[in-house]
DNA sequence: ATCATACTACGATGATAGCCGAAGTGTTGT
DNA sequence: ACAACACTTCGGCTATCATCGTAGTATGAT
């Protein structure tokens, strides 16, 4: 038992949202630099490392220092497990009537969630593999059949390593200004990576809006048969 | 998995004092109304309201309607057990070089926390019951011996019943001001409630601030040898 | 030694959200 | 019907805090 005031203070912390996509993104036990943790907040380096102080103080992360790089991950497994609680919590949230997400339209339409692709474009492409088939939805996860891994195999993912390694595979991931879920994981961030490998979509760097090329929208009809909306 | 705002807002929900006091007050599945919960928080009766209205609205509270009176209850049990997340994290906080607690010496004094007793006056009152050998300190509560509870009974507190309440018996509660345990759960109440029967302590109507009444200093002093500072 | 990169510190700015006073609505008791 | 009480709404105020630009320190590569 705790008196309030303390309960308060830790989940202002966590509270905040470029706190929030911080420690979020090292949910799955890596350890991110403070450069690479102000991406995913999407600020500058400054605010980033602000921030970080606050939850080292807080004893939320703890630091290595590689040379120049300080490398950043949480304390401990309470911290997951606080997040993981309040994640429950806010899936039960009520719907809002005022549009969640970003007021950036472009924000809206493509940005990166952590290392993976979200927004408009990102929840059309998981709509369009549930209706090719190549993806089934389960409780937290995507299932990826046969089919499926075939194909993003073909488009030059490599869907066997992936499922092999130690982060979790593909991820449903509520999307913030969808509210539907887009693709999460280490097949979400291969599949963003590889579409980025192929010029069809470019982040630009320090921020976390994405955009979609002219050979992006080409190559995802003729590939996938995913037509986005001007 | 769920993008980081999601998280952030949920979390910033309970981020607030106000609102971090009424989700505490109401985790042993009590429902309290909305009057009990503005004093358990501290604020007045519309600030309370705007803070109650947020929580419903984020389905982390749901409210009965009896006559004038709304009865306000956790949504659900994810909603205790985020706040018990939390509370581990606060627990294993950094120690704040500024003293924690409210800037108001009196409140710092003496205060109620929930229903039981809070600040410096608490917890000299335990500690002194520590020291009698009344209570013994385990994880999450303090134990009551024999002579403690023979102690407590002749002060007019009946504690075999108090054991008999679905209530939690003898928290340890975390103290803001103090940064140690004062006594919480149903004795704490208990005994909050006896020194206001007493004439021992006074609760102002609307506030948290506890006032120790000259008979409240005499009264400590005789029938447990506690002494209050000035 | 110089330059590039990673990270931190400082100060000013502006948005936000909690606060309460005033006032209103709804329910209960006399 | 009236008064008391429970609760909500509205508007103004203010403290807080996240933000970024500027500038500095530390590390690594050439």
């Amino acid at each position: 038992m705790i008196e309030g005031p303390y309960i308060a203070e830790a989940a202002a912390l966590i509270g905040d949202p470029a706190r929030a996509n911080m420690l979020s993104a090292l949910m799955d036990g890596r350890a991110l630099t403070a450069t690479e943790l102000a991406h995913v907040a999407g600020v500058t380096p400054q605010t980033a490392s602000g921030h970080l102080a606050k939850l080292r103080e807080a004893n939320m992360l703890v630091v290595e220092r590689q040379g120049r790089h300080r490398y950043f991950r949480l304390a401990g497994p309470e911290i997951a497990q606080a997040i993981e609680a309040i994640s429950v919590v806010a899936q039960h949230g009520a719907p809002r009537y005022r549009p969640t997400g970003p007021r950036d339209e472009a924000m809206r339409f493509a940005r990166t969630c952590y290392d993976h692709l979200a927004g408009q474009v990102a929840v059309t492409i998981v709509e369009r593999f549930l209706d090719l088939g190549y993806l089934t939805e389960a409780e937290e996860d995507f299932e990826i059949n046969d089919r499926g891994a075939a194909a993003l195999e073909e488009f030059g993912i490599e869907v066997t390593a992936l499922r092999g390694k130690r982060r979790a595979f593909a991820r449903r991931c509520l999307d913030w200004s969808e509210r539907r879920a887009h693709l999460g994981g280490a097949l979400g961030a291969a599949f963003l990576s590889r579409c980025e490998t192929q010029g069809w979509l470019q982040t630009k760097n320090g921020s976390r809006s994405v955009t979609v090329t002219t050979a992006g929208r080409a190559g995802l009809a003729e590939t996938f048969g995913i037509d986005l909306p001007q």
